[in-house]
DNA sequence: ATCCGTTTTTTGTGATCACATTTGCCGTGA
DNA sequence: TCACGGCAAATGTGATCACAAAAAACGGAT
């Protein structure tokens, strides 16, 4: 078969030899890609501005420039990644009005989302906040700022996917996507060791059943990361 | 060009060509691609359900699969084209639950863009803004579905754009892209000719600098879309 | 006429290549 | 020491191909 002596480039085997190779479990290269690439990016383990290349997210992937176009381009479109002008690709490095406005934008939503959980929430969902808001005070108390940032998230989500609107989850998911490597600057430089006290607030307003503070207690985790922002 | 007879594939004058050719003021291909599907999306051209392919997308704009796909891929991450577990695009066909969920976000947002353009709106604003509400009134009175939401969605962006807040409206805009397919259904089988009566109450609220009375009237005049929503 | 199996066509995916442009680097000169 | 110019490396873009899977078209048997 080596022969075949004319027209076909043939690239044949190394596709099939690939297929049984790097794809022991499920799913589309790109996919697998933007999973990774995507939760590197909202959970803080890329500082902002930094440059990433798509030879270097194929070679660090096993993948060629396809599938690392494909999901770079749709992380750009999520403003989890900038590119320059000239087609660059970079972590963003947000000014101070876009994290105002991000911010403005999480309260917005996370509010309507935890209002209507609320109705929704039974104990099952408080104590499983409360074990996550333990493991949220251990990475404060460590000063691992990835950690923190995914355990805070992760109370957030498990509040809001009661809230049965997965469109709102979508985009708020995509706010933090887009402040994660920011969040990771400025959780980074910072020198606290105080448990989340306002996550305490949200669970007693969730036992309680008292939507205007559960309301503000949101708003306030929320804006509270804004106000360390001196910059 | 079906002969070459040997080996290299030399796809190079293809490249030159189109160049020259197609390219007449600027920009990339995948980018002229995706703005052109996203205006057709976004102002109704496309009803919900209807397939697309890559090839169909690449001959229709005379380029390859390749930027047809990144395009796709930047409408799909952006939530207005929808991929089957097989890959294969189409419009979506929105569930009552999610059209709800997506008026809630744009009464959230546009509230919020709408306030925040309130102390920017001068005399020159609320003039144009006039004008656009007439070409809205004259495409209701024509039927013209198509140019009603285009001219409607203008009313709002020329509005939100006074906000000085990209990121919201950024997002603002997502959501009228998820619900285009579904409004031009909506709209195509409506049988009103009323004039557009929020708008007028927008315009007013502007005027007066009526701040409560703004955030009532857009509000309102976003809900109000979701009530002819009898399926 | 309808249903089921096979075959053909369509379609998305990924790899590879050529190319243009930009970026970075290094040396030369003032 | 710094600036400028030119060369080399790196990088994104687009086209093309092979392939696998899915959809569609087809045909025969009941």
């Amino acid at each position: 078969m080596s022969k075949s002596p004319i027209s076909t480039p043939t690239p044949t085997l190394a596709m099939s030899a690939r297929a049984t190779e790097t794809t022991p479990p499920i799913g589309a290269a790109h996919d697998r890609v933007y999973r990774q690439l995507r939760s590197r990016i909202m959970y803080g383990d890329i500082m902002p501005g930094v440059a990433l290349t798509l030879r270097g997210i194929g070679k660090e992937f096993g993948v060629s420039m396809t599938p690392a176009r494909e999901s770079v381009r749709r992380l750009v479109a999520e403003g989890a990644l900038t590119m320059s002008s000239s087609g660059r690709i970079s972590t963003p490095e947000l000014s101070n009005e876009r994290i105002e406005e991000l911010a403005a934008l999480r309260a917005l939503i996370e509010v309507e989302l935890a209002s209507r959980a609320l109705p929704r929430a039974h104990m099952a969902l408080i104590e499983r906040l409360q074990a996550i808001n333990g493991a949220v005070a251990e990475a404060v108390a460590h000063r691992d700022a990835v950690s923190y940032i995914r355990t805070n998230l992760e109370f957030h989500r498990t509040l809001y996917l009661r809230a049965q609107a997965p469109a709102m989850l979508a985009m708020t998911e995509t706010v933090w996507l887009q402040m994660g490597p920011t969040m990771r600057a400025l959780y980074g430089r910072l020198r606290r060791t105080e448990p989340p006290q306002y996550h305490r607030l949200i669970i007693a307003a969730l036992r309680a059943g008292d939507e205007p503070g559960l309301r503000l207690a949101v708003r306030s985790d929320v804006t509270m990361g804004l106000r360390m922002l001196a910059s």
